[in-house]
RNA sequence: GCGCCCUUCGUCUAUCGGUUAGGACACCAGAUUUUCAAUCUGGGAAGACGGGUUCGACUCCCGUAGGGCGUGCCA
């Protein structure tokens, strides 16, 4: 299935042949070459909202170097990977605004380049057949962890022609002595020793290669000139850092980015409300909002909060992204999307509101789409995502006669409503139906009755909305109009008559 | 178990040896008041712990504790 796509992928750029390899130790290059990122997600479930923003990252810093941004979907797990889930990952990016510079490269449709590279890894001695099988690996895994130590295949020094008629892996033969150190541009230089990294497979008994020999490969291949990702790739690094070596290649600068938790510290998960991009999409978070929010989740300039993406690009650097890992807070995501939904278009906002009320099922009236433009710019600064705008604006479009709610019911008395009928027909008199002209309409009854607003807005508000949530009464007169609006107030009155 | 990473208000962060440790969200109080919200004003709130180095440490070093990640023929 997901070769269907794989054609296109082989358009995307690519510098086949290895740099000359000048890379002595295991040490940060310093490319004078244009910055190339990518972001590599896995189709093998949703897009995460963590993968989002490692995307945005890459995205910002590619943007701010004048560099290219690339997309690799890496699909080697043949089993878990599908064309659905790639979909989401293509969705979820073109959503975000964070689409790659290049059509996108297919790992798995590299498998033959990859195998190559194990060639080459064999015939130099860094990397040897292994005939364990999975229940020996098993085994020895639980020894070797019993002694605090990294797992050792046999086949590491065995002669091959002591094989068994059956199928075998391809390992990396890593060094036992010495330590690799890996410079990160986040973490600074984190060391490891060698001899406790294990010599992890690099092609499948099947010969599919895997994730960690494949991404060495593409990245080298793809010009990857920065590997920005997240941390729970760091321990991979230095063992990838060894099969560049081994491959003779140029390493490229390493960014680890902290992780992303829950609000209990915690790994993100569903029971935190969302984890997947899809799902901010349809709990009303607006793109922009989302890049702005993610963008100060392990990075800041400053005491900046709000900002477009020009300034971020102006203002991101790696070297800038904070080492500790960042919990997900609802609370400022819904602050920053209620700055963007303040400012965002009002027929966009109807289009999205629209999209909402279909998708809890709700049948709209046929002037919905003109009266949500009219309510929007009047509810929008109390909503903190596209439902509560549409929470908001429910009571606009709601048909007559109005069911009024309990509490709103109890309003309405003998003595209200008659202040109701008066008010009806003093208000019928404003030529001028907008907000301030209505303001002081509703002023100069209150005076002109004798009393204060208190006696008879709240009653107003309940044959209006209903109960429902409504803006001030003035914004909630103009949004309904005036025809809507008294024949609102004529339906109580005449109703209990 | 072993390895690696991390540790400033509840949360996101600023500070890059000398600050009354700043901002934002959240929270609390007050103002406004026609519900909710919005808005305005004010307020409480932090350097995990223990050692060093230094004239001086949130900033540097070591240790402890806590959290996270890795330890797959997943990525």
């Amino acid at each position: 299935m997901i070769e269907s796509a794989s054609s296109q992928a082989r358009r995307a750029p690519l510098s086949a042949e290895a740099r000359p390899a000048s890379s002595t130790g295991i040490s940060m290059s310093a490319p004078e070459r244009p910055v190339v990122t990518r972001i590599a997600p896995s189709p093998t479930g949703s897009m995460h909202i963590g993968t989002a923003r490692t995307a945005l990252f890459n995205w910002l810093y590619a943007r701010h170097t004048g560099g290219t941004y690339l997309l690799r979907i890496e699909d080697t797990d043949r089993e878990r990977s599908t064309e659905a889930n790639v979909q989401v990952i293509l969705n979820g990016l073109r959503w975000l605004g964070l689409e790659p510079d290049a059509p996108p490269i297919f790992q798995a449709a590299r498998a033959d380049r990859h195998r190559q590279a194990v060639d080459d890894l064999l015939a130099s001695g860094n990397a040897y057949k292994c005939w364990m099988t999975v229940e020996e690996v098993a085994a020895a895994r639980e020894i070797a962890r019993a002694e605090g130590r990294a797992i050792r295949s046999p086949w590491r020094d065995r002669d091959p022609a002591e094989a068994p008629d059956a199928p075998h892996v391809v390992r990396f033969k890593g060094p036992l002595d010495d330590e690799t150190v890996v410079e990160d541009l986040v973490k600074g230089v984190v060391r490891f020793r060698n001899i406790d990294l294990d010599d992890l497979v690099l092609l499948r008994s099947d010969g599919a290669p895997t994730y960690n020999l494949a991404v060495v490969v593409d990245d080298h291949d793809m010009g990857i000139t920065h590997v920005i990702r997240g941390d729970d790739h760091l321990n991979n690094t230095a063992r990838q850092s060894l099969i560049y070596q081994a491959l003779g290649w140029d390493l490229p600068v390493f960014a680890h980015l902290p992780m992303i938790h829950g609000e209990d510290g915690g790994k993100l998960s569903k029971r935190h409300g969302a984890q997947a991009v899809g799902e901010f999409e349809e709990m009303g978070y607006l793109p922009e909002a989302l890049r702005n929010y993610l963008a100060r989740l392990g990075w800041g300039h400053g005491d900046d909060e709000l900002f477009s993406d020009d300034q971020a690009i102006a203002w991101f650097d790696v070297k800038d992204v904070v080492k500790a890992p960042a919990r997900l807070d609802w609370n400022k995501l819904g602050h920053v999307n209620n700055h963007y939904l303040r400012q965002a278009d009002d027929d966009r906002l109807a289009t999205l509101v629209l999209e909402a009320m279909v998708r809890r099922g709700a049948e709209a009236r046929a002037d919905a789409r003109a009266r949500l433009t009219t309510v929007i710019p009047l509810v929008k600064e109390g909503a903190k995502t596209i439902k509560d705008l549409d929470d908001l604006c429910r009571f606009a479009l709601a048909n007559r006669p109005l069911v009024l709610d309990e509490k709103s019911a109890s309003v309405l008395t003998e003595e209200t409503q008659g202040r109701l009928g008066r008010l009806a027909a003093w208000l019928s008199e404003e030529s001028d139906w907008s907000p301030e002209p209505l303001t002081a309409r509703l002023r100069g009854f209150a005076q002109n009755e004798g009393v204060g607003l208190g006696k008879f807005g709240g009653a107003l508000r309940a044959v209006l909305s209903g109960g429902a949530p409504a803006p001030d009464l003035a914004s909630a007169l103009t949004a309904l109009g005036r025809t809507e609006s008294l024949g609102r107030v004529e339906d109580a009155l005449s109703r209990t008559k």
